[in-house]
DNA sequence: CGTCATCTTGAGCGAGGTCAATGATGGTGG
DNA sequence: CCACCATCATTGACCTCGCTCAAGATGACG
């Protein structure tokens, strides 16, 4: 991702655009995509880099979060806990996602970084702003909303529905479409069995034990810990319970 | 709810509102609430009244929904359905609630009226019209979207971490909040048992035995099949495992 | 007062959680 | 280079919660 900081020429020179934005690697497939170069001149002024470690949250279940961020680099976790530890994932965040909360109120949500990360990040309070002085941008924000509302409702299914057996399936068909693999190929696993578990409200053994069983049975081959290839679409959809 | 049709005076006077919307009960609540007399003029020219009676659909998982709408009356679901049958609600939908898509793609989720109920439907192809047209438009349906998420994810953590019996009184926490009761009234059930276990992603047994058993521990009472009462506050939230 | 839908209750079972032990993996410093 | 340690993953034994199947009870309504 962040080799294209390097690349001389992303059409800036047509549009003499600021220069951190205009280097971002994210920008055409974020919510900066399709903005103007004054807007983006605006939002270059009052946006800053963040850096994230590994573990380190940029908003707390709660607190009211005074910033909202742009992914560049890295993965980050939605989650949402109860007061005696326990804890479901609600989403993932990749590069060019938006991350945050609009209203001001205490946050549903922890949002955490899985990997070291990087983000652009902006006061919340510059909200209500941008999105009225662009409104191409809160129509972005509209259109992702929605998008992310339907892909809940489909976690949820899961979650109130599936089978431990149909959750890991899904999960991994998942992870297949995102990467865009061609068939046979090893898919990357971007999470640990833990956070897996996590996501899909079961616990490690026993997502352990279902890829066990599928590797067994063929449907799946698992070359490491941080990968899987699929021997077997067919078989892993039904298992999935999801149509084709 | 819908009595305030009645009402001779909604500040219909000042601003000569066309007939149908000013006579509405539910707009200022909607998305219609805040807007000019021109835009809800225009409104006003391509939304219809529509009847949905119990068990009716307004939109069908799969299909690309052509409508949107504004409930007034009534009390409408969303779900999601497997091949086999297996099916989870996903939310309800209230009177001043707005339900449909924006993307132009098949739906996540079906909308299916629990009682005879009244919507203002629009054609979902002009909506990007009427946000464009009336900002303020766009701004509450973002609005409304991230209140959405914030309710979906509280839910999220429901299915994939709470017990049955959490989830029971999470529920019954639920609706007393909605209904604003003041304490020791009767709430208002507006779900059957198996209604209930849909939306909770457990079976009606489950939830009967878990009501019963609350009542027999002396934490609600449960007056008649459509209501309960709260006997003990502290015992409920403590049994919802969820933050005072 | 009969009929039908809804709800409750019981008995038994099985998927998935819990607890515990073992095995792999990878980074670090001697 | 490798010994060490921390983290992560696998596997087994056991148990519990919630599902399934089945039978009654209750309530709504003509």
């Amino acid at each position: 991702m962040y080799m294209e900081r390097n690349q001389p020429d992303f059409g800036a020179a047509e549009w003499s655009l600021p220069t951190r934005c205009a280097a971002c690697g994210v920008r055409m497939a974020s919510l900066c995509g399709g903005i103007s170069a004054a807007a983006l001149d605006a939002l270059n002024r009052i946006g800053r880099k963040r850096v994230l470690r590994r573990g380190e949250a940029l908003i707390w279940q709660g607190d009211v979060a005074d910033q909202v961020g742009i992914l560049h680099h890295g993965l980050v976790k939605l989650s949402a806990s109860l007061e005696d530890g326990r804890e479901q994932m609600l989403g993932l965040a990749f590069p060019a996602d938006f991350v945050g909360a609009i209203a001001d109120r205490p946050s549903s949500h922890c949002v955490t970084a899985l990997t070291d990360t990087e983000l652009c990040v902006f006061p919340r309070s510059a909200l209500p702003g941008i999105v009225e002085a662009h409104p191409d941008i809160g129509q972005a924000l509209l259109s992702r909303a929605y998008d992310e509302l339907d892909h809940m409702r489909r976690w949820m299914l899961l979650l109130g529905r599936k089978s431990a057996e149909e959750r890991v399936a899904s999960l991994l068909l998942q992870f297949a479409a995102r990467g865009g693999c061609m068939a046979g190929a090893a898919v990357p696993l971007p999470l640990t069995r833990q956070q897996m578990a996590e996501l899909l409200g079961l616990t490690i053994e026993t997502v352990s034990r279902k890829l066990t069983a599928m590797k067994r049975d063929g449907v799946i081959a698992l070359p490491d810990l941080r990968s899987f290839v699929i021997q077997d679409r067919a078989a892993l959809s039904t298992i999935a319970a999801e149509y084709p």
